[in-house]
DNA sequence: TGTAACTCATTG
DNA sequence: CCCCCAATGAGTTACA
């Protein structure tokens, strides 16, 4: 059963139902276009009660969502794929309740640790106001070595001017572009390392200060547990988002902080090769599905690739490859090994184009549950059409191919958030009739990022919970694709610690 | 002075 | 190897 992901839009009634996302706000250009309500803030518990003392609260009208919700029952009766709607309701109210859940429980955080890391990397915890002393340290460093006194490191702009000045031919500040200048060096190779280690080094620890320092742990650890606030289907894919901490970046160098307590012990899920493989289920590619059973999907096509002499011969290959195709890729390797995946999976890559070519005429396409992506706002179709010129003809493609890439990844990522949610829900439904006097475990999901799942209880759960976080991967693939020989293949880690994982 | 946009690093 | 998909967040910078 081949999916058609360009086929036509859903009830303007689900569509509100279903929510959009909050991708305008991400979009430039144009105003925003604000329809949404003021989203309420997840931290709070209480969707009913009204606090006791504020004065008339906005809270939910009544009868506005009796209304909506009867506009979308109405909308998915109407629908030809009302089944597949259905589910995908149930998966997303499912899962509303699953993240409230886990912002309740909170994934364990060691504050001590986390301490204990911040103050080996940076030093002691400085003044408000000021750097920490291996930063200052390091930024006083970095001016000397490069001839700017007074240099500010935080300062792209400065460190910029400062490097080219000093002979660093770079474009940009980024990482990656210093070491990529540093490997072009030839025999200077080592000095130029050399001399862009204390930057490198002054820009790790930068980010490790400012993005999970003493200020986040201030503001996000609440008695030894990170509580979450997610935004279920925030992403317009349909993806959760995170509001707050920066939960779904929180960085491996940080990850020994979370830490089960005596008799508890952490259960580190991890779907591998997500997409690809439901890829391989939506588009109906045999070749594809048979690839990943059983086995890493990417070694699967390297074997395929070698039997067959296909460019596609070994892991990194296939992986550049795949990933190529669901991003879009127009150059580089990936583009270069296209027409070898085209011929070993036709039916599959045929899926990823389609959904490419509708979006870069402006159409909508949808996931395997019928979330459909946003068509573009009026600006986008004007300098579409708008060929007049060189260089308006140039920015149309530029923008024609821009949403193009948006709506092939959007098929297969937003699908692939789709059997997120089922393989949760899945889990959670096990745990809560499992146990052994059938009352349910005492394990609980703590924490998700797209493909992977935290659980956290008594160390003597830890061989169930494996099994039931696999059951529930077998049957939400079930749940979606039927009896599609597409299996979801999981590493899973009965951990201390979060950094032991993986 | 306050806000919007940019830059960079991080995650899947 | 940093090109391509989706995000958040902190700090800087441009501008009204």
């Amino acid at each position: 059963m081949p999916a058609d992901p360009a086929r036509g839009r859903e009830p303007a009634g689900l569509r509100r139902g279903v929510r959009a996302g909050r991708r305008d706000r991400a979009r430039r250009g144009g105003a925003p276009r604000s329809r949404a309500p003021p989203r309420a803030d997840p931290g709070q518990a209480s969707l009913f009660a009204a606090p006791a003392a504020a004065p008339a609260p906005a809270g939910p009208d009544v009868a506005a969502l009796v209304r909506e919700l009867e506009a979308q029952l109405r909308a998915v009766a109407g629908s030809p794929r009302s089944h597949r709607l259905n589910l995908l309701l149930a998966a997303e109210s499912q899962g509303g309740l699953i993240a409230a859940e886990m912002h309740h429980e909170g994934l364990p955080w060691n504050r001590g640790i986390h301490e204990q890391l911040l103050e080996q990397m940076l030093g002691p915890r400085p003044e408000e106001g000021r750097r920490p002393a291996r930063m200052q340290s390091l930024a006083e460093h970095v001016g000397r070595v490069l001839g700017s006194e007074r240099l500010n490191p935080d300062s792209p702009q400065d460190l910029l001017r400062a490097l080219n000045s000093a002979g660093v031919r770079v474009g940009t500040t980024r990482k990656w572009d210093l070491m990529a200048w540093a490997a072009q060096g030839g025999a200077q190779t080592e000095e130029r390392r050399e001399l862009i280690r204390p930057v490198l080094e002054y820009k790790q620890l930068y980010r490790l200060w400012t993005a999970n320092g003493w200020h986040w742990l201030d503001e996000w650890i609440r008695e030894d547990r990170f509580h979450a606030a997610y935004v279920v289907g925030g992403v317009v894919t349909g993806r959760w988002a995170a509001h707050g901490g920066g939960a779904m970046q929180i960085p491996k160098t940080v990850r020994d902080a979370v830490r089960a307590e005596p008799g508890h012990v952490l259960t580190v899920a991890d779907a591998s090769q997500v997409e690809p493989r439901i890829l391989a289920a939506m588009s109906g590619d045999r070749a594809l599905a048979v690839a990943g059973r059983g086995h890493d999907l990417y070694l699967g096509i390297a074997e395929i690739g070698q039997r067959t002499g296909s460019a596609l011969k070994d892991r990194q290959a296939a992986k550049i490859a795949l990933l190529g195709a669901m991003y879009g890729a127009t150059s580089g390797d990936a583009a270069a090994m296209m027409p070898h995946l085209r011929r070993l999976f036709p039916t599959a890559i045929e899926l990823v184009e389609r959904a490419a070519a509708a979006g870069e005429r402006g159409g909508q396409v949808s996931t395997w549950l019928g979330r459909t992506s946003p068509v573009p706002d009026e600006a986008w179709f004007a300098s579409v059409r708008d060929v007049g010129t060189a260089q308006a003809e140039s920015r149309s493609r530029t923008l024609s191919r821009s949403h193009g890439r948006f709506t092939r990844n959007f098929v297969v990522q937003g699908t692939a958030a789709e059997w997120a949610l089922c393989w949760m829900g899945e889990i959670r439904r096990r745990l809560r009739s499992g146990g052994a006097d059938g009352a349910g475990m005492r394990t609980r999901m703590v924490f998700f990022v797209h493909d992977e799942v935290v659980l956290y209880g008594p160390e003597e759960e830890a061989e169930a919970v494996h099994g039931i976080v696999a059951d529930a991967a077998e049957a939400a693939g079930r749940l979606l694709f039927g009896d599609a020989p597409v299996d979801f293949p999981l590493t899973v880690a009965a951990v201390g610690s979060y950094a032991e994982a993986k």
